[in-house]
RNA sequence: GGCCCGUUCGUCUAGUGGUUAGGACCCAGGGUUUUCAUCUCUGUAACAGGAGUUCGAUUCUCCUACGGGCUACCA
């Protein structure tokens, strides 16, 4: 049977880099397997929805390009892939349920609910509902329901355990005695993730549940769903949580955690691909440095672990920076280029930028850093009262001076020229090393440590380099 | 509180009933380079604890501790 699987995010904001992961390992299984995967949208709740967050999620998986076979944004209109427009489909699934007894209404609200929890709470005991409303007759039902506003609960079978197999866990049980009557229709008429998930994913062919370990407590509560209906069971695949560096889940409140803000800080697409898919997976050998292709070959669920890993910063930039030295000069010069024109520097020369470019890329760590590490080439250095020190020097003055002269009076095609000129100076004044560098490098870098002069001459040119000498 | 899941260097991880427990990031030191960066070499650093099974457990079982998740008409 050809696997099917899904990222199913509800449009709250920004792609997470959670979400990232969940639906690229999806999204790797099913190029693995040949099979597809399916986008939907989980917007039942009312209350959460964000403007534009589904047009994010795809301008998102756009950059890193990851694509969907299924979803909103091919829709030949067989499927509706938002469940708010699904919400017949619910009506009439859950009327099945309420049918066979596995599901009933229920009028206690919300000051009720919360009594009862707070009693069951202080009394050290499970929270659960304590079905009150599982008892009415048809008749009580039927004049309630006209009205009062009403919750459809499913019934948890009585004494039972319920066993799942889950592929990274293995056998999970829970007691049934453990499980609240979870609500699967709330009162505005729109089901609970519980209920609309299970529904679509059988509704949906889906034959792998691949979703983060937050969902594991609830599994059961899934699988009495799909036995109800009498369906078959997905395989489940939990997978280990994201964690700030204190261990807990990832949040906001300890950094950036959408994949926008990464994109936005210079991480490169293929950095957090590649970082995010070694973060509870890892392949056979002791390689790190993965496409995106790649993985698709190299991805098994067998090598998924099951505990929690944190998202380690340091080794993001470490990443980060083997892609801006690895990825075709081209590639990096187009990505950094707004980040160059939100930093007010001029890009129109594209010769000079990819040199600048290819010069920087080695030094910093993403491309947010490239206009700060490159700024020199572009204005005039602002020298520091140290280094003014080191080339006013009177042993520097005669060596700049002269090199002016000789760069001036001389026809030097390109960096390797004007090294040459620079070694026959020293020669000629007897001086090497660092105080013939130091000097010069000052002069026309900014800094005495730095870029080799070859690399300097060839993206300044002669007329700049002599211009930051008389300077 | 209850339930569920987890635990190998600080972090990401490999691995096995017998290994000097391997790699990567970070950090430290050396080399390369005119310098910085890159690159390269070396080093520091881990099987949570206790029982049991076994000739032998980091590896299998149990317990404890610790950590995390869930405990909503949120997903």
């Amino acid at each position: 049977m050809e696997t099917k699987v899904r990222f199913a995010p509800s449009p709250t904001g920004f792609l997470h880099v959670g979400g990232l992961r969940t639906a690229l390992f999806n999204y790797l299984y099913a190029r693995k397997t040949g099979g597809k995967i399916v986008l939907r949208i989980e917007d039942t709740d009312q209350a959460r929805k964000v403007e534009n967050a589904v047009e994010n999620l795809l301008s998102s998986f756009e950059k890193l390009d990851i694509h969907f076979d299924e979803g909103p944004h091919k829709n030949d209109g067989s499927v509706q892939h938002f469940q708010s427009q699904r919400l017949s489909i619910y009506k009439e699934h859950i009327q099945k349920l309420i049918d066979s007894g596995d599901a009933y209404p229920c009028f206690c609200d919300g000051s009720r609910l919360e009594t009862l929890r707070k009693k069951l709470s202080d009394a050290k005991a499970t929270i659960k509902y304590d079905r009150k409303c599982l008892n009415l007759s048809a008749e009580e039902i039927q004049a309630k329901q006209e009205t009062e506003p009403f919750v459809i609960r499913m019934k948890i079978p009585n004494e039972e355990k319920v066993k799942f197999y889950d592929v990274v866990r293995e056998k999970v049980s829970i007691n049934c005695s453990e499980i609240d009557d979870q609500v699967l229709i709330k009162s505005d008429g729109f089901p609970t993730y519980h209920f609309a998930n299970v529904v679509d994913d059988h509704l949906m062919g889906i034959t792998h549940v691949m979703r983060g370990e937050e969902w594991l407590p609830s599994t059961p509560k899934h699988v009495l769903l799909y036995r109800f209906f009498g369906w078959n069971l997905p395989k489940y695949i939990h997978l280990p949580l994201l964690l700030n560096p204190d261990r807990s889940k990832l949040s906001k409140r300890q950094g950036d955690v959408a994949v926008e803000d990464y994109l936005e800080k210079g991480f490169l697409p293929e950095t957090l691909i590649n970082f995010v898919a070694l973060l509870g997976w890892h392949p056979k050998d002791d390689r790190e440095m993965f496409s995106l292709k790649e993985l698709e070959n190299e991805f098994s669920l067998k090598r998924i672990h099951k505990s929690g890993a944190v998202f380690d910063l340091e080794k993001l930039k470490w990443m980060n920076s083997q892609y801006l030295m690895q990825l075709p000069l081209e590639t990096v010069v187009e990505r950094s280029i707004p980040f160059f024109e939100n930093a007010n520097l001029d890009t129109s020369d594209k010769a000079k930028l990819s040199l600048i470019v290819d010069a920087t890329r080695q030094r910093v760590q993403t491309l947010a850093e490239m206009p700060e590490a490159s700024k020199m080439y572009f204005t005039v250095p602002v020298i520091s009262v140290d280094n003014k020190e080191l080339i006013n020097a009177p042993q520097s003055r005669e060596l700049l001076q002269k090199l002016k002269e000789n760069i001036e009076n001389s026809n030097i095609p390109d960096g390797d020229g004007f090294k040459q000129i620079v070694m026959n100076i020293g020669k000629e004044i007897s001086l090497s090393g660092k105080s013939l560098f130091f000097p010069i490098r000052t002069a026309i870098y900014g800094e005495p440590k730095g870029p080799d002069l070859v690399l300097l001459f060839n993206i300044l040119g002669k007329k700049e380099v002599i211009n930051r000498l008389n300077q």
